[in-house]
DNA sequence: ATTTTTTATTGATATATATCAATTTTTTTT
DNA sequence: AAAAAAAATTGATATATATCAATAAAAAAT
């Protein structure tokens, strides 16, 4: 669905990426932006399909996710502000991965060439894309490393601390996803997903009640996680 | 070892990435590198060291790896044109990864400032860089899926694919790590190794000599690995 | 409100993979 | 060349984790 949108100048949701983009540049993105909302369960961007343009998620959460014929795999949750379609920048033509909302999203979508060119002209600006980049890299890494290097109870830990501290930003919430994506997201099976969090629960490290989720001992946890 | 270097603007073993810079832009790299000999076995980078330079390796083969108390990760053998640290720019202090030599090596070290003046100039050298990222960012994606999805033996084929088509170009090669080594590129126990690789001699898949190792049923070998 | 479908939960079992221990081979050092 | 150290190999066993099957709960559709 299109919104009307406001304009980029004004917008209280730009990106750091923005900060010190010239009121022409500004404009520029604003001329050649449209805004979107998709409602929770949508697909954002298919994997395989053309690349063309660089989503900016204004609101919502996204899960972006690696498709295979019997498993997909999270790689991350991501919510305001993350910037979609780097990857393809003066590279690759499609996208690697997919995205669907898991709420209801609003996004910008600004053509690549844009980027592109904004890039040409704006040092700050390419200096965050390249930021960007580095901390995509630093974040897969990390997700490479847990999931070759830790035991269930490890990586589900890690997952509920990101979801606390990243996402939620709450040590109390209530999980945007499903047990099966949480076995994604931790490379598990969704059994196993479930098993552990009532082990957690049993241990008062968490206080579960469906998908409210609650964190107590967030010391504990952390020690799992490692 | 620091060796008496060739002028870059003579070199034959430059990276695309310096293709289309001017000879005052060459010049000026020139004029801020050192060419360096590593023999075997030698560190080349330490993981959490401070990250002040790149480096462009012009001979031999590196490991690049993560470093934990227990076990580490491979994360990729590179060699001639692999750029190291591109990942650091801008952005982290720090390198997150240690490199190795796994032959010996003639590597060029650039400053990092130098790196980042001549993006800002270079438009060309710019997009190369980010490709550069992209690129990593996709090498990573895929080994994280395999060793999510792909059982020992698809995991272990993958590796050799890789060997054959990427590092030695050859589908009959003296491998160049040991058989931990592998383990850790795989993410599974030095004995799976020797096991699977026993295994994929027995079935005439590939021919087994220590660490001479012929690929006899390349298609087979793509079928384990999918 | 009732039915249908999807998701979550639980226990039992199977299996892939790691670990352990012992031996052999290869490499390095003396 | 001999001795010592490191790496590779082999088989037996343990264990983490997935799979299967059955039920319960929640969500969606009628």
């Amino acid at each position: 669905m299109v919104n009307k949108s406001i304009d980029c100048v004004f917008c209280e949701n730009k990106s750091v990426c923005f900060n010190e983009l010239t009121p022409q540049e500004l404009s520029e993105i604003n001329k050649n932006k449209v805004e979107i909302s998709y409602k929770k369960d949508e697909t954002i961007i298919k994997q395989n399909s053309f690349a063309s343009n660089i989503f900016f998620i204004k609101k919502g959460l996204v899960k972006i996710y690696l498709e295979s014929k019997d498993r997909d795999l999270i790689i991350e949750i991501g919510g305001k502000s993350k910037m979609l379609g780097l990857t393809s920048l003066n590279h690759t033509k499609y996208y690697k991965f997919s995205v669907v909302a898991i709420e209801d999203v609003v996004l910008c979508q600004i053509n690549i060439e844009i980027i592109n060119k904004i890039m040409l002209t704006n040092q700050y600006f390419n200096n965050q894309v390249i930021s960007n980049l580095n901390t995509t890299i630093e974040k897969i890494l990390n997700k490479l490393f847990c999931i070759s290097h830790k035991q269930l109870q490890g990586r589900l830990a890690d997952a509920l601390i990101c979801f606390s501290d990243e996402i939620y930003n709450n040590n109390k919430f209530t999980l945007g996803v499903s047990r099966k994506d949480l076995a994604d997201i931790t490379n598990m099976a969704t059994e196993n997903v479930v098993r552990i969090l009532k082990e957690f629960n049993d241990k008062k490290i968490i206080k579960l009640a469906g998908k409210n989720i609650e964190i107590i001992n967030y010391v504990e946890l952390k020690k799992l996680s490692s």
